[in-house]
DNA sequence: TCAAGTATTTAGATTATATCTAATATGACA
DNA sequence: TGTCATATTAGATATAATCTAAATACTTGA
């Protein structure tokens, strides 16, 4: 589809397009589900070329630096991993562990806690970035 | 300190009042950081009595379930714990991965990307509950 | 084209995190 | 006290992710 688009993507941040690498991605974008590691590596091994689990790892974490990729930690569970294309929330299922993309201008008006057919048990800000501690500090120091 | 209060909280909840559940419990609430279960596991093993880890990792889940404590993932490391309190939001830092409480009246007034010496990468908001696949179907189906 | 340097991939070992198992202990209460 | 459900335990196991060191594949410069 858009491997030209992927292509670029790539090598825009500085990371060689490789047939791993560009598998990895382009599993990501075509299926927008919101994949674990291990499942992006069974995918990309049941087309070629063949892909290992570390080499899957470190395309991840590429892809993460690189900020084309968001990692999402879920409780008691394995990572997912969603390409980063338009700012969006995410919903996590209690049940099956399962994320899903919310559009941002969707998020504003949930009604009696419930989007769509979704339940909402929980909803919470998370803030990331460079605690107190770790943040660099001001020449006045 | 509170030690009626821990004890009624966990009976309230329908758990006992063992000495390694309240050792947790008290744990938790003494120091409101937001540890891992081996931290936890290693702090009250300090004092007496002993706890196994399999004890503190059943204990937390019961917590969690309980809705007394809640869990927090966090990418590529341990997931965290916290006693629910009041209201808050999450802040995780990039490099340590601690987790700090922001009071839920804080947030709303952050200014140019910092939120008191944080410097803040990106901030989510993350829904728990059902997805669609899982919430329970109206008795229209 | 080749040589040399850098990035990437690989299988399998290793670590880190969390859960399971089955035996034992504890507490509630009839 | 006896009985039964709940809780604890050590150690094995499962799961998720990373590391290692060697091989391979690119890139660049001549």
């Amino acid at each position: 589809m858009d491997a030209e688009a992927i292509k670029q993507s790539l090598e825009g941040s500085g990371l060689r397009c490789t047939p791993q690498r560009y598998a990895v991605m382009a599993f990501l974008m075509e299926h927008n589900r919101h994949p674990t590691a291990a499942e992006i590596f069974e995918a990309v091994n049941r087309a070629d070329p063949r892909s290992s689990r570390a080499t899957t790892y470190n395309n991840l974490r590429d892809l993460v630096q690189a900020g084309l990729v968001r990692e999402v930690a879920v409780e008691g569970r394995a990572a997912r991993f969603d390409v980063k294309g338009m700012r969006h929330h995410h919903f996590i299922c209690d049940r099956c562990g399962e994320v899903e993309d919310m559009a941002w201008y969707d998020v504003p008006k949930p009604a009696k806690g419930s989007l769509g057919k979704r339940i909402v048990r929980e909803c919470e800000l998370i803030f990331r970035g460079l605690c107190t501690k770790c943040a660099p500090r001001r020449a006045s120091g």
